[in-house]
DNA sequence: CAGCAGATTGACT
DNA sequence: GTCAATCTGCTGC
């Protein structure tokens, strides 16, 4: 990476719209994820992902090609942000990739902060800066300022963007099953979860 | 249309 | 470890 731009280099439309989203799963370890809402920026690094290989998998909102008012977003061109309720509260960040009418996406479950600290400890209601600031999908979304209102937004900003980040060395790529994803049989046994070894920033839920 | 489960989190026993 | 919070969408009457 001899290029001193490298680390603000914002990734292109091309590195979502490519077809596998297991590998570009792996590949977000490390990136920069960069809110700027509200007037504020917020960012951290990526941590811990997992990949939804589209009508194929039975986990996946999009399985068997089912749409719906909420995952018709997954079926836009990749390169975009699908953000989703569950359990009525949480808001979840995914990244939607592949290409129009292939609905694949990433669940990014864990971030390590970097940018307004101050800022997210103040949407979590958090005193101190703890793990718990940023792990998990719903609270991450919470620290950024991600709603359901940016589903469908441009991850070539203004407001959500991926920055080229650190290099994560393949050794340091755990690969595991999901989480909360039991319910699809068979498919909650795919390695489609990813995190960085050793890091503090990861879900505490547990995959099979 | 009622009932229920869910890609979760945090408060409480 | 248990449980409530409360929106979306599927299942079945």
């Amino acid at each position: 990476m001899p290029n001193p731009y490298f680390y603000l280099m914002v990734l292109p439309e091309s590195f979502y719209t490519r077809a596998d989203v297991v590998q570009i799963a792996r590949e977000l370890l490390g990136k920069k994820l960069v809110t700027v809402i509200d007037g504020e920026l917020t960012s951290g690094i990526i941590t811990e992902t997992e990949a939804y290989a589209g009508p194929i998998d039975r986990a996946s909102h999009a399985f068997g090609g089912r749409r719906t008012a909420r995952t018709e977003i997954m079926y836009r061109n990749g390169g975009v942000a699908y953000v989703y309720l569950c359990y009525g509260i949480h808001h979840l960040f995914n990244v939607v990739t592949h290409v129009k009418d292939s609905p694949h996406a990433i669940l990014i479950r864990g971030l390590e902060p970097v940018d307004g600290l101050a800022k997210m400890m103040a949407r979590r209601r958090k005193e101190q800066l703890t793990p718990l600031l940023t792990s998990g999908p719903g609270a991450l979304s919470e620290a950024l300022g991600i709603t359901t209102r940016h589903t469908g937004v441009s991850l070539q900003g203004p407001e959500i963007f991926i920055q080229q980040g650190i290099e994560i060395p393949g050794k340091d790529i755990i690969a595991a099953t999901r989480i909360g994803v039991a319910y699809a049989m068979e498919d909650a046994l795919l390695p489609y979860r990813f995190y960085i070894l050793d890091t503090k920033f990861v879900s505490k839920g547990k995959g099979l």
